[in-house]
DNA sequence: TTGTTCGTACGAAATTTTTCCTATCTTTAA
DNA sequence: TTAAAGATAGGAAAAATTTCGTACGAACAA
């Protein structure tokens, strides 16, 4: 089975909007800038208008045209971006090693007991196939 | 005790030097573009120099001019900058949980069984204390 | 001494990313 | 039928990032 190596790598901006439609399905460009501005920050509806016909161009996002406000998804599953990303940090940052993140983790003051105990217990339960 | 919100943050291009300095420790510009050329992609060393220096000024590096070819080092240590980016990761894509990243984790196809063996190891040697 | 090599400084061009203005069309309410 | 509200498209400006050309000083070898 072929590999797909070539997913677009989405920029900050466009990472914002991904993320709102995870949050919340398909959307128009109305809400998603509606929210934008609720939960990030000012911006004109016409640059998220601008940036959502950018994305689906690049093939981020899928759009659909039949209603006159078009209805906005992400082309890729949320969780194949979200590993994709992880792994692009992994790679980039902890030499490609899970367990180096980890251990940063570990290391980390903000990671309280509770988290580490979800995690093990995470691990409990995981016979990997 | 005052916690440092202020870390500033590298760019993709700045990440990438500063990932040679934490490679090699200090080092003179001259070093550092052999180095990207040599492991990344062709770039001229007026570049690099420009970027270093910039970044100098940023805060992000710090160098060391007694010499007439100066000398960079992280203004900052390579792990709490990488707690910084890995934080900042977390808070973007996992909610700021990292139990969440780790069930990412598990469901990657990409991580491999070893991988999860040394992280169940890492755990055990763990008593937070 | 003199010219070649290697360094920094500086400005500006080039590129990428982000933002918004304007034109135009559709829908809706009066 | 018409005015107002709300939608998309497209171009261009603005901002952030990256790249490089040029000038010029210091070191070094001939």
């Amino acid at each position: 089975m072929k590999e797909n190596t070539e997913h677009p790598e989405p920029t900050k901006s466009e990472l914002e909007i991904l993320k709102v439609l995870w949050k919340h399905g398909p959307s128009t460009v109305r809400f998603v800038n509606d929210t934008l501005n609720e939960e990030k920050r000012a911006v004109q509806y016409t640059s998220t208008l601008k940036l959502m016909q950018i994305m689906a161009e690049k093939g981020i996002l899928k759009r659909d045209e039949s209603n006159m406000r078009h209805v906005y998804c992400p082309a890729i599953e949320e969780q194949k971006t979200k590993n994709f990303l992880l792994e692009k940090f992994i790679d980039s940052m902890y030499n490609g090693s899970a367990s180096n993140l980890m251990m940063q983790l570990l290391g980390n003051k903000k990671t309280s007991k509770k988290e580490l105990e979800a995690i093990k217990e995470l691990l409990r339960n995981t016979g990997k196939k």
